[in-house]
DNA sequence: GCATGTTTTGCACGTTTGTGCAAGAAGCAT
DNA sequence: ATGCTTCTTGCACAAACGTGCAAAACATGC
C-alpha cells in the first residue's frame, strides 16, 4: 500500500467520523502503529488534523462540522468492540454479516489487506465494505426493512441457503442465557436463523445494554454462540452462564 | 511491446484505479522495474501523474476529471436529468432502477410522498431510497462489483426474473441509435437485459457525453427506449433517430 | 553491405525512503 | 504511586530509487 494512498484515506475517515484511532488505522491498513503515527504527524504538520493521545481528530474548522453529528458515546465502544471481533476472523475465510450498527462497526473495521469472502443482508454493512478491494462481497437481497437496514423474505433465505460461512457475525437484539439470542421481527429471525444454520461458528458482539434481555422472536439457543465480544465492564455472572454453554467470552 | 503502447495502458490504469504500482506495472509487461519507472518519469514529467515511492497516483487535474464525473460538477446537471425523469413516474407504480451516477441522482430526486414499489441491484440506489417511508424497497442481491457498485450474477438474474415493473430506468454507458444501449462489461450487460424484458417501459437519462457512444456489450435496440431524458443542449440530429425509432424525448 | 549513431532496455552500483522493532520517556487511569 | 498504554527516538533492514554503463534493436548514412 502506498504511503500517499494510506493519508488519502485516513483524510477520508477524518472527514467520516472527526477522528481517528492509531490502533485502529494500523490494523485496517495492516501496517504496524509506528506508520500510522508516522502518517498522523506529518497530516498535524500540514494541518489537517490535531494529534491527541491515542489517535487525531479533524482540526478545527472541521470538526465543528461532523463531532456534534455523531456524538454518541456508544460509538466508541461499538468500535472497540468491533475491534475484538475482528480479531477473530482469519484471511481466506468466509462470513455472514447481520445488521445493525455493531455489525457496521465491524465491517468498518476489517482490514483492507485481509481476502475474504462476505454475505450481508444489510446495506450499512455492504457499504462499509465496499471499498475494501479484496473481499468478494456478496449482497442478500430481498424485501429491505428501513427500521432495520436489511433485507428479509423468502427471497433473502433463498439466497443465504446457497452460501455457507466460517463465521456468521450476528447482530444480536436480546440476548439472554435461557432464552438466548432473540429478535424482535419474524421474518428477520428466519434470516439470521438460516445464517446461522449454514454457518460454522457464530460470533456475537453485544454492549451490556442487550445482555440479559430478550425479544419475542427466537433465533438461537445460547449453545451455539460460538464467540462472545462483550465490554469489559460486561457483568460477570451473566458471562458465566453464557460460558458454561460453550461461548468462548473475548473483552473489548 | 512498444513504449508508447505501455505509457497508453499505464494512463488506462491510472485513470481506472487512481494509482500504480511500479511492480506491479513491471510484472504485467513483462518489463524491469526501471522501464517502468523510467516511464512514470516521463509520464510525471508531462504532468500526467504524480510520482510517488512504490509508483505513482493520478495527478490533480487529472483526478478532478474523474471525481468530478462522478460526483463534482455534472452533479447539478444530472441532479436536472433526474427531475425531469422522475416526473416520468405516476404513484402507484413499480420500477426497476439500475446503477450508475445518473440514476443514483434519479433515486435522490424521487419525492417522499409518493407510493413506488422499486427494485434495484445498486447500492447507492438502495441506500438514496433507504429513507423513503412510502417507498416499498426490493434489494436484488447477487455478486457485488465495486467497479459498478450494483450486484450481478445469477442470483441477480434470478431475483430479477420474479419481479415485473412498469418502468426501468436504465443507466446507460453508451447510447447509439443504430447500436441501441450497450455496456462494458458482459455481467452488467446480462443484468440489464433481464431487466428490460421484464418492464413495460424502458426510460434512460443520460448526459450529452454518453450520446452517440458505444460500449462492447449489447443491452437492448435503440427501438426499446421508451423515454429519453437528455440535457437541453443534445445535438437535435442524434435524438431525431432515436425519436424515429418510437423514443419520446424530455429535455431536463 | 557495413559502419555509425540513436534509442531502448536491463543490470549493477550506491543512495534514499519507508517500515518495523526496541528502549526509554511521557501520558493516562485506577 | 503503580501499572498500563501510547508516544518518541534511534537503529536496522528491506524495498524502491536514480545513475551510469553495456548490450541489443533499430534506423540512418556511406
Amino acid at each position: 500500500m502506498l504511503t500517499d494512498q494510506r493519508h488519502q484515506l485516513i483524510r477520508d475517515r477524518l472527514a467520516a467520523e472527526g477522528r481517528v484511532l492509531a490502533g485502529e488505522l494500523a490494523s485496517r491498513f495492516g501496517v504496524s502503529e509506528d506508520t500510522v503515527r508516522r502518517d498522523l504527524r506529518e497530516l498535524a504538520k500540514a494541518g489537517e488534523c490535531r494529534r491527541v493521545y491515542g489517535g487525531a481528530i479533524a482540526s478545527a474548522p472541521f470538526a465543528a462540522a461532523t463531532i456534534g453529528q455523531r456524538g454518541g458515546h456508544a460509538v466508541e465502544e461499538k468500535a472497540r468492540l468491533a475491534r475484538a471481533a475482528v480479531a477473530l476472523i482469519s484471511a481466506g475465510q468466509s462470513l455472514f454479516i447481520d445488521g445493525g450498527t455493531t455489525n457496521e462497526a465491524v465491517a468498518r473495521a476489517i482490514p483492507l489487506d485481509l481476502d475474504l469472502t462476505i454475505a450481508t443482508n444489510s446495506l450499512g454493512v455492504a457499504s462499509a465494505l465496499s471499498d475494501h478491494p479484496l473481499v468478494e462481497l456478496i449482497v442478500l437481497g430481498g424485501r429491505f426493512v428501513r427500521d432495520l437496514g436489511t433485507c428479509v423474505g423468502a427471497d433473502t433465505l433463498a439466497a443465504v441457503a446457497q452460501l455457507g460461512a466460517d463465521l456468521f457475525f450476528l447482530g444480536s437484539c436480546g440476548l439472554d442465557a435461557s432464552r438466548g439470542v432473540t429478535a424482535f421481527d419474524s421474518a428477520e429471525a428466519e434470516v439470521k436463523r438460516a445464517m446461522a444454520r449454514n454457518s460454522a461458528g457464530v460470533v456475537i458482539a453485544v454492549t451490556n445494554d442487550k445482555l440479559a434481555t430478550a425479544a419475542p422472536y427466537r433465533v438461537a439457543a445460547a449453545g451455539r454462540i460460538s464467540h462472545l465480544v462483550v465490554e469489559k465492564t460486561a457483568p460477570a455472572a451473566v458471562l458465566a452462564d453464557f460460558e458454561r454453554q460453550g461461548a468462548k467470552i473475548h473483552f473489548a
